[in-house]
DNA sequence: AGAATAGTGTCTCTCAGACATTATTTG
DNA sequence: CAAATAATGTCTGAGAGACACTATTCT
C-alpha cells in the first residue's frame, strides 16, 4: 500500500484527586487528543506505546494493553489512517509532573478532541470498567502496598458506584490475590490501616460465570 | 514510517462434521497460512477484512470482529511486519466449496504455519471460547432456525466438553436471546424437534459475575 | 471522651450443577 | 413395538447482596 501512516497512540489513566483522568496533549487551540506517535521502523507497536508515556512515570513497569485499531479514510486527502490504541495505567505515586503541555483530565470532563479520540476513551473506559470486574486490574492505579480502603476507593471511583464495604472485603481476599504485609499506614486519623500487597503468583483472571450454557 | 506493510489477516471459522475448523491459504510445499491480504488506501480495515473472505460465503452478514494487531521485526530484511488480524464465523449452510487451494483445517490437527499463525489461531479460539461464555456468539455458526440440540452441539464443539441438556436449555431460554419458531426439524429418525431462531431485538451480552466487586 | 477510620459476621435468596424419566415420531 | 431423538423438573450447595456494630488510634 502506498501511503499508509502508522500511529500508536495511548489512552493513559490515573487516578489524581478522586477522579479518573486521562492524560491529553494539545492539537491546536482549544482542541486536545491523545498523546501518541508514528511507528517507527525498528520498534514494536509495543515498544512504541511504551516509548509514547515513558517520560509520564518513573516506574519500570507499567499496565500496557493493546485495545483497539482503528482507520480512518480522510476523503479530501485520499490518506488512510491507521491508528494503534493501547491503554495504559499508571499509580499516582508513580506518575510525574506532565511534561511540555500535557494535561490530566478527568473522564468526566473532556476537553475537544480531535478525531474519533472521544469514543476511543470512551471504549478504553469501558473496557477497563470491565476488565474490574473479572480480573486483578485494579492494583495498577495503586502504589505497591495499599490499604484495602483504597483498594475499594478506586474501585469505586472507576466503576462510578459506592460498594459495600464487608462484601468488599469479603470477596477481594478469598480470592486470594492481595496478601498482608507487616506495615500500617496512618493518616494521623483513626485506626491505622493494615497494608496489603498484591500477590505476584496470583492468578488474576478469574473464572466469568457462564451465561451460556 | 519508510517501509511498513500493512497486511490484514482473517481466522475464518466453521463447524464440519463435528470438528471446528479453519479456512487456510497454501504458502508454500507444506506450509500454510491465514488467508489475508495488503490494505487498500481506499478501504477500512474492516472492509479488506471482509473482502478476504467474501468468495467464501454466501451470505450477506458475517460475524466479523477484529481480534488482535501483531507486529513483526523482520531482522534480516529490515522490514517491518504489522498484521491487523480479524476472526469471522460462517455457518455451515452459508459455505462455499473452498475457491483456489484453500482447505478447512480441524483446530486440532492444524498443519504447519507461516510466522506466528498458530499463535494467532491459538488466540482466536480462545477468544471465541471465551465470547461463548458471555454472549451470544454460538448463533453465528448455525442456520437461521436451528434445533436446541444443534445449538448444544455447536457449544459442545467449541468448548470441546460435554454439557447437561436440561441445564443447558433452562438457561438458554431463560436467557430470552432465543424464540420459538411454528417449524419442525426431523431427520427422519426419532421425535421432531422444534426449531429455534435468534431473537434480533435480544441483548446479547449479558453481564459477567463480578469476581471483584 | 470524642472524632475518625478500620475491621468484622450473619442471613437470605438466587442460581449453577447434578441427575432420570416420559413423549413423540419413524420403520 | 422397538429404536431414536426430544422434552421436561427437582434438589442441593455455593455464593452474591443486604445489613450494623465493635475496635483502634489520635487529639
Amino acid at each position: 500500500m502506498a501511503s499508509c501512516s502508522l500511529n500508536v497512540h495511548v489512552v493513559i489513566f490515573s487516578l489524581c484527586e478522586d477522579t479518573l483522568r486521562v492524560l491529553l496533549a494539545p492539537e491546536e487551540q482549544t482542541l486536545w487528543q491523545l498523546p501518541g506517535q508514528p511507528l517507527q521502523q525498528s520498534e514494536t507497536l509495543e515498544s512504541c506505546a511504551l516509548r509514547a508515556f515513558q517520560e509520564q512515570t518513573s516506574r519500570r513497569e507499567v499496565y500496557l494493553e493493546q485495545l483497539y485499531t482503528y482507520s480512518n479514510l480522510l476523503h479530501h486527502t485520499q490518506k488512510q489512517l491507521v491508528s494503534v490504541v493501547y491503554f495504559a495505567l499508571i499509580p499516582a505515586n508513580a506518575r510525574r509532573e506532565p511534561s511540555a503541555e500535557l494535561r490530566w483530565f478527568s473522564v468526566n470532563q473532556l476537553p475537544s478532541l480531535k478525531d474519533n479520540h472521544f469514543e476511543i476513551i470512551a471504549y478504553a473506559l469501558r473496557r477497563l470498567r470491565y476488565k474490574l470486574e473479572y480480573s486483578a486490574v485494579g492494583f495498577e492505579l495503586l502504589p505497591e502496598e495499599f490499604t484495602l480502603s483504597e483498594l475499594q476507593h478506586t474501585y469505586e471511583v472507576i466503576l462510578g458506584e459506592k460498594l459495600d464495604k464487608r462484601n468488599f472485603r469479603r470477596r477481594i481476599l478469598q480470592a486470594g490475590i492481595i496478601e498482608e504485609t507487616k506495615h500500617r499506614r496512618t493518616k494521623g486519623e483513626g485506626r491505622p490501616a493494615r497494608l496489603y500487597r498484591y500477590r505476584p503468583d496470583a492468578v488474576a483472571e478469574v473464572k466469568a460465570r457462564r451465561l451460556f450454557p
